[in-house]
Parts: structure tokens; C-alpha cells; sequence
DNA sequence: AATCAAGTTCAAACCGCTTTGGACGGGTCA
DNA sequence: TGACCCGTCCAAAGCGGTTTGAACTTGATT
């Protein structure tokens, strides 16, 4: 059932009954509701591809996933964010399109999407040091909002982030007003600007208290249960271990824990650990309290927010760039507690 | 730059420039090349939208992702599976689109992606016990393939899966070979296909050796990281608790080890564990050897197969249904050894 | 009675491509 | 020489909507 047969149907014509459905003003109430009740009646459903072609706009979104060189993984805090813009997109009819790309691609892919008009917009995704892709969409006149931000790049752009830096100082701070001095931090990868952020919001913190940072007590690695796991174990295994560590994710942050409670340690009481918490659905910090300390920020609610702020700028383009600041919560969970008696000072 | 512009600089016909670039044998071979060159050089790409509405296809597939009533989860296998399926959508110059939608509204979602045109097949995931979605996909004539089976329905349907069962049952009989009898299942929710299949995998591999399954040994909970420490926690509380475990995930597995370091049991000699490792990117079984041992299967290859599959079955139609089983490998890690001595009988 | 405006409706152009059904010219064959 | 075929190219008709510009009523205004 399409368009004219409907209208054939009703003995109307095709633009009227365009009109009566879209709700345009110029057509008679009684005409309006004769239309939309035959449509509900033959289950009329305006293909997408006609109104595509016809407007010019594709309403759909591009989430561009560059794949696994290396280092960059499919990251477990994706699939909460697109669960989350999804929901945005659901509301204003939009679709979100996937593209799953080898990162050498990226470009062109951009290039791609923009000009065979397959979608209105771009989120682009994990963002590096002064990432070239902006300039690229920059350049082709491409509406996009970054989740998180590129250190280095001078040129105003959108983006939404959490405020990293500040969220981890507090952290530090908090685990400093415990009494804790010897605080370790297990990074993510530091070319991730999230990473950078938050060991310059560690490296604040103990400055601020005049306490020098001890490389050995700062790694930068993958966020894996494994690689959180080794990186602890090398520190307690310190002449002077830390007391306290700052983990990047829940997953190394379980990690840190197996290394704690495999030397007969008990987490909150012998070592302190704060964890960032994504709120990822399927890792949850405990049910009803938390187990973990953590520097808390839902990575869905993220997720809404971006897709919100695109649709917004391809609405009115020229209210971009856009920016927003989403500040984590700290919750104090089972997981820190006053260093213990003999390391107070 | 679109196909006229082309054709007019050209000095030829629309026509013979689509023909050219298409690939059709009409066209002088010099002019083709002519053709190609030009719309190299001035960039030309065309317009998805217009292909899709001059040829009826959508070049696209979805992906609908029911959201969150209370159980089902945005779990963590989705976002490897799609980036599986991505890959082989890439390849065939596919888009994916992913559809989060309340789950009560799934089955509108279906008719209208079908109706409006808007991708040309569909994936199911997470198939529940005689789901209702295949016989509405069969009944409007939808291609689909599903990921998983859903137990009870009866009419033959496309699908692609794991051997729960059979990867369950030779876990189990690994661990009683191994001297164990009372081995403890930590599974996911049984109204899951994959939770019920593994448990008759593992109890037919009891039966077959003539041990009563206890029920205080068989737990089915969501597989995070908490249940599975608690679940792990009451049966090892137990006056005969179990010498070893099988977990439905990784995760939950993660619980179960915790369970068991807490109570300083050593993993692989005081108590065993074998978990099924989906070979998520960001949940690695350890690096090079793997740290448990697993029942292993990719949910990413299972993905890209899926997805070949579907477009296997809408460019053949007559070809449907389609169905594919994976084995999983079985492989050793140190999480498993010889019952205890104490417990030899 | 003529003019005008507002309220409705429609015919036709258009979006940018694919595809059908020729048209045209040159070579082959009877 | 005329008929026919092949290779090459094109005009035009789609795909299924939206949108522009105009037409036709009807009632109010002058």
C-alpha cells in the first residue's frame, strides 16, 4: 500500500493526503481525519526511501567504529553509549547506522557517508591527541559531536565528555584526606585522551599537597581484568607498596582486587581501591550499595545526551559548536576506608 | 557532483555513465574507463538514497536490540557480535542499522522497518523460549536469521549457534574424568535458549555417568560479576561443597574465582572452574595461555557468519531456511586439575 | 455585482538514480 | 543491394514520496 493507491482509494489526491498525514495546516479537519483513519485501517507506512530521496535528508545517524588495530579494541563502554543514543534517535525517528571500519578507512568512509548522503551526522567515537578526523568533517561541512575531547586541537568543535581530570582528583583528594600518601594510578592507555585527563587530575591532586608522583606507582595499560591484576601485583610487591589505588575501569579494577585479596589483603580495610564506574549494564558496582568506591557517570546517559546535542545541531547548524561538561558523582562505597595504622605519618 | 553533472561533462547520457559505472557490458570499453577516470577525479559518489529508491533494496540489515525490562541486559557478547556482522556488512557494501526499542514495542518495529522499506533483513538476537517475533517475520515474509534457536518452535527457520549443549556436556565430563563429582553450575537465565541448553548438556553428562544432579549445585542468575561470587559462595558454604564449577561467562566466572581466593582455596588444585569464553575483545582469557579453562566459541566469527548467511539468504531466497551450528573448542587452561586427594573415592 | 481573501484541493515538477525500449551506424551475409 | 545483427548510446519512464504553484469554492467586502 502505497501513497497514490491510498489516495486513489480515498478519491483524493496524492498531495492532500501527503498533507493530511504530515499535519500540514492547509487541509480540512474532517478531510485530515478520514486520511489518517484509512491509513491506520490499511496500515499505511510511508516508505522510507521515497521520503528520503524527496527531502534530501537521510534521518539517520553514522556511529563510526574504527576495528582493532592494535591497540584500540572494541571497548565495553560502547555498547551502553549506543544504547543510550539509540534512545534518542528511537524518540525523534532517527536512525543509527553502525559502520565498523579497519582504522586506515576512516577517512574515506567519512568522505563516504557525507557525500552519498547515507546519513545526516556523525558521533565520532574514542577520540586521540589532536585527532585529524575533526578537521576532516571540519573541512566537508559534516555535523558531528565527539564523545569526549582531543587534546590539541585548538579549533572549537562539539563534544560531550565527563570531566575526567576532575573526577579523579577528587578521587585522589578523597583517598589523600583518608591519610593515604602512597596512591597508585592504573591508567588506561595514555594516547587515549580520557587517560591523559585523568592522571593530569591524579598528578593536580598530589600536587596540590606536596606530594611528589612515583612512576612506579602510575601504569598505563589496556583496562583488563589481567593487565589491572599484574600491574598491582608489581606495586605491592614495592619495598614501599601503595596503600590506595585509582583503577580506570570496573574490569581493572576486579584486577586490582584478585592481586589485593590474593596476598591475604582486605580490600577497605589493608588497601584502599577507587574505581571509575561507567554504570556499563552488565558490570554493575554491587546491586543496592556499592561495593566499589567510584567515581561514578553513566555512560548510557552519555550516550542520549551526544545523540541530543547532534540532532540539535543538525536542526539549527548554527548554534554549533556545541559543548558539554558532565561531571562524575563520588560514591563511596566498601572499598576505601583510613590507611592503615602503620603507614600513618 | 551527481549523475547528470557527470554525464554532462561528459557530453553523454545519464544512462550510459551509470551503465559504465556499474559494471554493465553495453558500454565501449574507452568510454567506460573515460567514465571511470571522471568520476574519480571530480569525486562522484552516488546517492545512496536515490539507488534505494530506483532499485527497492535497502542495502541495509537491522539489528533490533530490545532494552532493558527488568532482565534482559544490554549484555556483553552483543558488541562483538555486531562488530562481527559489521565486517561482513562492510565487505558487501551493507549498512547495519540498530534499532533500540522498548520491548513491548518490538513487533511494531519489525513491521514497520518491513514496511517502510528500511533495511532489507533482519537479525534476532537473544531468542527466547517459542519467541513469538519468528512466526510474525515468517507470516509478513521478512528474511531473518537468528542468533541462537528458541527451543519449541517447531517450523523450520534460519538460525545460527553455538553447541551449547554439546560444549556443556564435554565440560562436564572433562571435570568428572578429572575425578570430580560434585561439580557446581553457575548458568545464566534459564529463560535464555543458551542457559537451557547448557544445563541439559550438563546434566546428560552427569546422567550418563550415573550421578544424581543436586539442585543446590545449579544456580541460574544474570551473569555478572556479583552473582556469580555469591552464588559461588553459598554452594562452597555447603556441608559437601563442590570441588568445581562451570560458569556460564567470563564474568561470572570472575565471580566465582573471588569466591573462591576469598576462601583460600588455590584455582585449578583445592577447586576447578571451566567457563565459556566467547572470545570477547575486551574480556580476554588471559594473553598468550589461557588462565581458564574455557569452552571457547567467537562470538565476532559467529557474527560475521550470521550475517553472511542473511545476505545469502535474501539474494536466495528458495535457499532459506539456513542453519549453522558452531562446536566450541574445548581449551585447557590452569583452572582445572584432579579432584583433591580428600575427595577421591 | 464585482473584488478579494481564506480555505481546500489538485496537477505537475522534483529528488537522483536505474532500467526499459528504442535509435543509430557499421559490418556481415545472402 | 537489402536484410539483419551487433555494438553503442540515449530518451524517457519509472521508484514513492514532498513541495510548488495554481485552481476552484465559498463567504465577506465594497
Amino acid at each position: 500500500m502505497n501513497l497514490k493507491e491510498l489516495a486513489q482509494k480515498l478519491g483524493l489526491s496524492p498531495t492532500t493526503v501527503s498533507r493530511a498525514l504530515n499535519g500540514y495546516p492547509e487541509v480540512n479537519e474532517a478531510t485530515r481525519e478520514r486520511v489518517v483513519a484509512a491509513a491506520k485501517r490499511h496500515n499505511y507506512r510511508p516508505n522510507t526511501r521515497a521520503i528520503r530521496l524527496a527531502t534530501g535528508r537521510a534521518m539517520a545517524i553514522g556511529h563510526v567504529i574504527p576495528i582493532a588495530s592494535k591497540h584500540e579494541i572494541v571497548n565495553p563502554v560502547f555498547a551502553d553509549f549506543i544504547a543510550g543514543a539509540g534512545e534518542t534517535y528511537a524518540r525523534n525517528g532517527y536512525d543509527m547506522i553502525l559502520s565498523i571500519v579497519p582504522d586506515d578507512d576512516e577517512e574515506r568512509i567519512y568522505h563516504d557517508l557525507h557525500a552519498r548522503g547515507t546519513v545526516d551526522g556523525i558521533i565520532v567515537h574514542a577520540p586521540r591527541m589532536t585527532d585529524t578526523r575533526l578537521q576532516l568533517l571540519d573541512a566537508i561541512g559534516f555535523p558531528y559531536v565527539v564523545h569526549g575531547r582531543a587534546t590539541g586541537t585548538t579549533t572549537p568543535y562539539s563534544w560531550l565528555d565527563v570531566n575526567n581530570r576532575r573526577a579523579f582528583q577528587r578521587a585522589t583528594e578523597f583517598l589523600l584526606d583518608l591519610g593515604h600518601r602512597r596512591i597508585a594510578l592504573i591508567n588506561g592507555l595514555e594516547f587515549m585522551d580520557f587517560a591523559i585527563r585523568r592522571r593530569s587530575g591524579y598528578l593536580d591532586a598530589l600536587a596540590a599537597r606536596g606530594i611528589a608522583p612515583d612512576p612506579a606507582l602510575m601504569s598505563s595499560e589496556e583496562m583488563t581484568e589481567l593487565r589491572g591484576y599484574r600491574a598491582a601485583c608489581d606495586m605491592l610487591a614495592l619495598e614501599v607498596p601503595p596503600t590506595a589505588f585509582l583503577a580506570s575501569s570496573m574490569i581493572s579494577g576486579l584486577g586490582v582486587r584478585r592481586a589485593i585479596e590474593e596476598r591475604g589483603l582486605r580490600l577497605g580495610t589493608d588497601i584502599s581501591v577507587i574505581i571509575h564506574d561507567d554504570e556499563l549494564s552488565y558490570l554493575r558496582n554491587g546491586e543496592d550499595v556499592p561495593i566499589y568506591t567510584a567515581t561514578r557517570s553513566s555512560v548510557r546517559e552519555a550516550g542520549r545526551q551526544a545523540a541530543e546535542m547532534l540532532l540539535d545541531i543538525i536542526a539549527h547548524p548554527e548554534t554549533a559548536p556545541l559543548q558539554r561538561l558532565l561531571e562524575a558523582e563520588l560514591i563511596i562505597g566498601q572499598s576505601t576506608g583510613p590507611v592503615p595504622l602503620p603507614h600513618r605519618s
